[in-house]
DNA sequence: TTCTGTGAACACGTTCACAGCG
DNA sequence: CGCTGTGAACGTGTTCACAGAA
């Protein structure tokens, strides 16, 4: 999951849930399969089932977008991939710009599902100079000092950040002064943003944290690891312990001040051949 | 953000909530870096600004986990660390194998955050031929007939797959078959599990598609896509329209039956220089 | 009848506000 | 006093169950 949005208003008037929104994506792939296989119509429970949720949540999902079914027999696949691909803003053109083109940059780049859906990748940015003209899924990479110009240029309103995580703040600063006023960063560091800027964070180590987490309860079903209310010993007891974090990627939030480049940190550049 | 786990029980007797977990790995990655910097103690506020939280929920969240701060003075940075690491089961190993050895399964090969907290990359695997023996991130790639001995003779528990949509449910299959009980995907498919295994799911376009929703609400405030309960024109009527969805890399769900493989599609193999 | 659309009940998550410890 | 820990209030999200359209 992503987090990090600077908390919608409470008063959310005419507004579809967070919750809702989120899986809008998930309904629309499904959908866009049926469509492809020519299925003219499909029973909230047939398409809750290709989405992974289940049927009630399925239709009370669509009952915020408005009546589009048909009782008795369903939703009209074509309709319905209409609807929510103008709900989700996807029948017009999002320019995008992706800055820091490690593999993960080069990933994103090449990622079919991005240059679909609406979303045209209008130039691929990076701090290495030694990158720059280097093509990446057929796009020449532009130096970082063209970042606003390339901005203002292509009215980029969308934003991804695929830094080093040492670069990520000051590149989020740019593409916000350019005029973005939507970010998605894979950079493990927390942004910040002026109000009326969203930011959706996808973070690659606290999914693994989170499955860790559950593994361990798997192991041991009868022993947890247990927090007692009784602490066995104080604080500072286990200072050198197990924990490691050394050389960890994101820790190098203080020496923030440095260059704007700093590629082939933890989200190194494309293997140079 | 992830989806796809299978509903926990409703009986979670001695629990974290699932939202506190999920904050669990940021809190650490903040007091990781207060650690670096020799910072002794932490108030709640503090920790909650750099973790990106209000402190409230920050409280409470470690209420969870015991009674760990000090009142008047704060939290014993140390300390929490350990006590964090240790409930999210970061003070063991965990092997882990990356299964589709594309752009992405090399970023995430070299990201550092991977490398350190407990996760050891015990093994990169691909389905194509060309790939196996080839370095990424200092470790050979395998092939993929060698899934089943890998997981076993490391005692493989968490797998990642960054294969291509198509070949996700296979390999998760074989994963699965293999004794791997928590699955994180970033191909973009809906993977079907037996009971009792965790999937995390990070789909890079669905992120974007929520952006564009908000980026949309923002552009028209005045005129939201509004979806009136009239609705003009019955279904069928935009048949062809707008949408966009051709030549989609997760539309591939159909011929889910044909070779395990398939790398360079919608999550193609690094350019092979 | 079949299946949608939705109020009402419930579960979960967040925020408030303050008691109480150091 | 400062700050944690937490009950209680509130808001959001999910599930239930059924009325009612086709």
């Amino acid at each position: 999951m992503a987090t990090g949005r600077p908390h919608r208003p409470a008063t959310r008037s005419r507004g579809i849930p967070e919750a809702t929104v989120a899986r809008l994506p998930l309904y629309l792939r499904a959908l866009t399969a049926l469509s492809e296989r020519s299925v003219p119509t499909v029973s909230s429970e047939e398409l809750a089932g290709a989405a992974g949720v289940n049927s009630a949540k399925l239709r009370k999902d669509f009952s915020y977008l408005g009546s589009y079914g048909t009782r008795g027999v369903g939703y009209d696949v074509e309709y319905l991939v209409y609807q929510i691909s103008r709900e989700l803003g996807l029948t017009q053109d999002w320019p995008v710009v992706i800055v820091g083109i490690g593999n993960l940059g080069a990933a994103l780049a090449n990622y079919g599902g991005f240059a679909s859906r609406g979303f045209r990748v209008a130039a691929l940015i990076d701090a290495d100079p030694g990158m720059t003209g280097r093509p990446v899924a057929g796009i020449a990479v532009q130096y970082i000092d063209e970042l606003e110009t390339i901005i203002e240029d292509n009215g980029v309103s969308i934003g991804v950040i695929a830094t080093p995580a040492g670069a990520a703040q000051q590149v989020c600063d740019r593409l916000v002064e350019a005029g973005v006023t939507s970010i998605l960063n894979f950079a493990p560091t927390v942004l910040s943003v002026p109000e009326g800027v969203d930011v959706r964070k996808v973070d690659l180590s606290i999914e693994l944290q989170i499955l860790a987490f559950h593994e361990q309860r798997k192991a041991g079903e009868a022993s947890p690891p247990a927090a007692p209310a009784s602490i066995p010993s104080g604080p500072g007891a286990p200072a050198g312990a197990v924990v490691r974090g050394r050389d960890d990627a994101e820790v190098r939030a203080e020496a923030r001040a440095g260059r704007d480049g700093d590629p082939g940190d933890d989200l190194p550049a494309v293997m140079p051949a």
